[in-house]
DNA sequence: TGCATAAGCTTGTCTATACAAGTATAGTTC
DNA sequence: GAACTATACTTGTATAGACAAGCTTATGCA
């Protein structure tokens, strides 16, 4: 190790980070280490690939940001418990979502208007009774069948030029992302039954069980928008994956 | 910068690399650069901070696995398009989400034997037809209401001993976690209604509509456990937060 | 015995330097 | 004008060395 190495990425197509971090997964999930067990010092594992500190520090970090390991100043690096499976999450521009399983994606425009928000609205944008806000009531197709209503209102000091929007090209997720800087979003998903409007509007009884979407996004202490995704059942699931 | 300088963390309280990073954030919150646009590139933020390129190199990396900003390899840093908002949601053992609302936990096992796997069992955990499985029907109460009905499938070769288990004691969730070294989940939630037999067991009609998560756990390609758990409406949400 | 101290381990971070690799652009050649 | 080339700038990564800070254990003193 005295002598500069060049990164040997030819052999592996690895960077030397990326071949310790697989090493320690792929013995993590082999069991080698059952959570709380002590694992290799970064001194220890130097040794062993023959790599810089900086280079194990690297890898050992990252894998402590993917919560894989914990990692103790003055102690050592230990098999994290995983009883909590932590998921990525994502939530997408229903446009986006359609359009990439191949399909044909249109939305219908049932209100777009400026109202004082009522206590019910105030309440869930999160502003003072009977401020002004923008209120759209839409709903998205895919291939033709209803798939979802979006039920929002609008902060106007965020995006003053809301109204203006042709919903019908571009969805308010996508307008609403690209117009104002979001830094914090709360959702909630659960099931429900659809309000009569909401049952009318995606061709439904009142009874028939729906996927609810709630979701309110903020920059710091401004709402910015609050959304009511209602969904029918079957037609619509939210996936995700764990993989460290 | 010639000199040595010592961390200067006492003044701020922060490492070098969070000030850097704090900093961006902060910039990107207020707007300063809009999703798409050209940030300072590394070697700009190393003279307006006076500290070394690795120092804001680590900066500039995190923020990109926090999917703040986008880099490009020979064209610099951009703000990111935040339009897929991901959100980091954990999926808790159900004793402890009861436990930690200062609420009282019971379950009760409707079922606990080994079968031969049908088709259906063998496709939801991914184990071949007429394999030895594990399956379980425990139904979980807080307060006193039922909460969730837990339908599972476990595979016996990754928990040879889960049938011993007092499941009114330890939910098969925590045990498994446990036993059974996870690397890998993937899980769906929709809006559906209840068999027969989960209608009867939860107290419901069969057309009233409930949450579904179906989640499937494996080690790399050894299934694990195959879970589905029916929550009756309004009595179960998931929350998830965003926020950089 | 009890307590303070020192040594020796661990991780956490910063620095200066080096080279690799990708991209854009200005300039050159045909 | 079109195609190539050299250059300059970007990020990506590795390294050796240094010091800080936290924990554990052994040591010496009272």
């Amino acid at each position: 190790m005295s002598d500069r190495m060049p990164a040997l990425r030819a052999s592996h197509g690895l960077a030397p980070f990326e071949q310790v971090k697989q090493y320690l997964k792929a013995q993590l999930a082999a069991g080698e280490w059952t959570p709380g067990t002590l694992m290799p010092s970064e001194a220890a594992l130097v040794t062993q690939f023959g790599v810089s500190r900086m280079t194990v520090n690297r890898a050992l970090r990252e894998l402590q940001l993917e919560g894989l390991v914990d990692r103790v100043q003055g102690v050592g690096t230990f098999a994290a418990q995983l009883h909590r499976v932590s998921s990525s999450l994502v939530i997408r521009d229903i446009h986006e979502e359609i359009v990439a399983r191949g399909h044909i994606h249109h939305a219908t425009v049932h209100l777009a208007r400026e109202e004082q928000a009522s206590a019910h609205a105030a309440q869930r944008l999160g502003v003072a009774l009977g401020t002004r806000v923008f209120h759209t009531l839409i709903v998205h197709y895919e291939n033709g069948v209803a798939l979802q209503c979006e039920d929002r209102y609008v902060n106007p000091e965020c995006a003053p030029d809301y109204l203006g929007v042709d919903f019908t090209k571009i969805t308010p997720t996508h307008y609403l992302l690209d117009v104002a800087p979001l830094r914090e979003a709360h959702f909630s998903v659960q099931a429900g039954l659809p309000s009569a409007r909401e049952a009318k509007l995606l061709g439904l009884k009142t009874t028939d069980p729906c996927l609810i979407v709630a979701r309110r996004t903020s920059n710091g202490s401004v709402p910015i928008t609050q959304a009511r995704l209602v969904h029918p059942a079957g037609h619509y699931q939210i996936e995700g994956v764990f993989q460290p």
